[in-house]
DNA sequence: AAGACGGGGCT
DNA sequence: AGCCCAGTCTT
């Protein structure tokens, strides 16, 4: 195992972690993985609000398997991707009728749940019940990548090389290597960016090889796509979702004036039923009168 | 391997 | 107008 970098970025991350509340030695299984899903893709600082209320309100997985999917997607409010919503409420009631109520800590168990994926499921493991796994965001992504491999940023998907990188860093007590892998992300999160990299706060430039290399530019940013959002299905997606948090149903002529292209909204609405974000009210022949959320 | 999937804030 | 954010799931 490589452990030259571990006693300056341990070091670091002692005096400089952030205090957020999920990382108190007092946060549940349940509040761990929460904020894990809520984190996905979306920043801290307007995560920790939502988690907060969200705990209050569903402060066991029972509570929220007890929830409806309005109710979910209303709290959920606007911290993007609403499809997490309600992947968390399909794991809370995994969780209460597989596991007796309690969240696993089995990285394998974890995974098989919905919407916990290979980083989720890690990450539950490691910051809930501090077991040995390899974390592996996009911030623990970009720090190995400059420092071990000299690449600016990582590739769009991940290669089995940057686990075997992660692996190889891994401190083996199990402890030790919880709080390395968080000290890892809280590096990327707050010295070693993706945009403007603060080096000369950062605790191991000395030793980091795209800095030795001269900064070579993102070898894969010609591949990087930026996703459009203007007049896109996910901009009309999340305006009928929009209106919908605050009205109980929206009948079809409303749901009209929301989007100017029928054709679109039309395609729209069809990817939202499917993915369970929207329901259909019909009258007796089947005609649709209007939308609400699910309430089952 | 590529595409779909939110929404906000910063440069 | 881009770019980025503690990713996951489907095709």
């Amino acid at each position: 195992m490589n452990t030259d970098l571990h006693p300056a970025v341990m070091g670091w991350y002692a005096t400089h972690a952030r205090d957020l509340p999920w990382r108190s030695p007092d946060a549940s299984a349940w509040s761990v993985l929460v904020s894990e899903i809520m984190l996905q893709q979306t920043p801290v600082v307007r995560v920790e609000p939502a988690w907060r209320a969200w705990l209050q309100r569903w402060p066991t997985p029972a509570d929220l398997a007890a929830a409806t999917p309005a109710q979910v997607l209303r709290a959920w409010d606007r911290l993007g991707y609403p499809r997490r919503a309600l992947r968390l409420r399909e794991a809370a009631i995994a969780i209460t009728e597989r596991h007796g109520g309690q969240v696993p800590s089995d990285e394998e168990d974890l995974l098989a749940l919905p919407g916990i994926g290979s980083y989720t499921a890690a990450a539950v493991a490691a910051f809930a019940f501090r077991r040995r796994s390899v974390v592996l965001d996009t911030n623990v992504r970009r720090v190995l990548g400059r420092l071990v491999h000299g690449t600016a940023l990582p590739p769009p998907s991940p290669r089995r090389a940057e686990t075997a990188t992660a692996l190889d860093l891994l401190p083996a007590d199990p402890e030790t290597s919880a709080r390395w892998n968080v000290a890892v992300m809280e590096l990327g999160a707050l010295v070693c960016t993706a945009r403007a990299p603060r080096c000369a706060d950062c605790p191991v430039a000395a030793q980091c090889r795209w800095r030795a290399a001269g900064y070579p530019p993102d070898e894969h940013a010609a591949r990087r796509r930026t996703q459009a959002w203007h007049g896109t299905d996910r901009q009309a997606r999340g305006r009928v979702l929009a209106a919908l948090r605050t009205e109980d149903e929206l009948r079809p002529d409303q749901v009209r004036d929301l989007w100017p292209d029928g054709d679109q909204l039309a395609r729209v609405l069809t990817g939202l039923l499917t993915d369970q974000l929207l329901t259909a009210v019909r009258d007796l022949d089947g005609v649709v009168t209007g939308y609400r959320l699910p309430d089952s």
